[in-house]
This record gives structure tokens, sequence and C-alpha cells, in this order.
DNA sequence: GGGTGATCATCG
DNA sequence: CGATGATCACCC
């Protein structure tokens, strides 16, 4: 352990925000947990984003809530992946909140989705609640950006849901929507309500809703790199 | 309420 | 037993 590994600045080009993030390959949750001070939770039930903000700590991104990447400056976001031992994704990935209102004359081009994922740094996270999280380990990071082909796969699924949303029938969204990305629920519990496009055109307050990442779309990605 | 970070837990 | 729908914590 070193403290180089804990910067209290922000990376200013992406080969320096990329080797931070291949130094961290092998820790475990246990020894960064405690270089930065922080308590590890038992379990991640109530702490569902904790893996995700300690990375986000390490690599200098800006913490908190904002729509932006985490890396504005460089165009990266970062997104932590939990993986089993065979490094196959355990989750889907959120990648942002489905606009449901306010569509007008938004394209593919100008979307927020693609403009999250034009450049993602990925960190694969043991993830197997059989093993403790203080002894989870760190992966190898990637930097990616979507080829051709995921780029087409993405555009497809994306123009296909907000074509539901823009129609008023957002209600009708299930999970099976979707190649490679779905609509989900994204909310604190199921009362919660946003505006929305009713059946008939007129305004409507439904549960708020999110864009993820099915597995088999990040599992590929993952593997892609692997195999280089 | 609407964003960020995501995983949980029930059901087919 | 994997995926869908639901949920947790925190910020402003």
């Amino acid at each position: 352990m070193h403290n180089d590994l804990l910067p209290l600045t922000i990376p200013d080009s992406e080969p320096e925000l990329y080797q931070r993030a291949i130094a961290l390959a092998g820790y475990t949750m246990k020894e960064l947990a405690s270089l930065a001070g922080m308590p590890i939770p038992e379990d991640l039930k109530r702490d569902k984003g904790w893996v995700g903000m300690l990375l986000e700590r390490y690599l200098g991104a800006s913490a908190g809530s904002k729509p932006e990447q985490d890396f504005p400056h460089l165009g990266v976001e970062l997104k932590t992946i939990p993986v089993n031992s065979k490094g196959n994704p355990l989750e889907t990935t959120f990648v942002c909140v489905a606009p449901l209102t306010g569509n007008n004359g938004i394209t593919w081009e100008s979307s927020h989705l693609r403009k999250k994922l034009c450049r993602v740094l990925w960190v694969p996270v043991e993830g197997e609640r059989s093993i403790p999280l203080a002894e989870r380990r760190i992966g190898t990071a990637l930097l990616w950006s979507p080829n051709e082909q995921e780029e087409r796969q993405l555009r497809h699924d994306w123009e296909e849901l907000m074509d539901l949303i823009v129609l008023g029938k957002v209600e009708s969204i299930t999970a099976r929507h979707g190649e490679v990305l779905q609509i989900r629920p994204k909310a604190a519990n199921s009362r919660v309500l946003t505006e929305a496009i009713g059946e008939q055109g007129q305004p409507i307050m439904t549960l708020p809703r999110g864009f993820y990442l099915k597995k088999e779309f990040t599992r590929a990605l993952l593997a892609r790199y692997f195999d280089l």
C-alpha cells in the first residue's frame, strides 16, 4: 500500500485517470477503505453505492449529484461493475434517468444517454455475496467507447424506448423491451411519482424510470478488452 | 422531487 | 436461479 494511491487532486488527463485506475487492481475493499479512512459496512444492503463512492474518491471524481459525467473536463464517465469469479457482470448497469417529458426535438445524437456512454472507465469489482465486502478485490479497469455495432444497438433501443415515452406509452414499457438497453424503475420507492405523457397526450404522474445496460451487453464489452 | 451512487429481493 | 420491479442512502 502506498499513499500515491489516494491523490487529493482530480486527474488532468485521460491517461493519468487510467493509470490511477489500473493501480488499484488487486486491492481489497478493506485495504482501500482503511487508507481512505472510510468505515466499511457489513454488506451493501443499506449502502448500495458504497463501492462507487470509494472508487470516486480514489480516482479523483468530483463527488456528488450531477447529471454530468464524473470527469466533465475529460469527457469520461466512471462505472463500477460487480462481477463474478469469471469476470461476468452480476448486475445490470444504471446509466441515467429516462426523460419522460420535454423530449421534443431530442435525438440520439443529442441524448444524455449517448453522452454518458461515449467514454466510460469501467472498474470491475468482485461482487459475489459469498465474499465478505471487506475482502472483495478490485479488478483491472478498462477505458471503453462504443464500437460501431454497440452504438447501433444502443441507438436502436434508445429510439424505440423514447418513441414509447413520447407516444404516451411509458406505463406499458417493461424491462423486456430493448435488446441491450432497458428501462426500469429508478426511485426511492414505488410511491414516488414524476410527470409523464399519458395515452391521450395529457400529463400523468408515474414512477420515475432509468436506463440500464443489460448484463449481456456489459459482459461482451468487458470480454472485448479482456481478450486483447 | 430529481439527481447521484447502485444492489436488493421477490417472483416466474 | 436469473431478471424484473423495488428499494437504500445521501445531496440540494
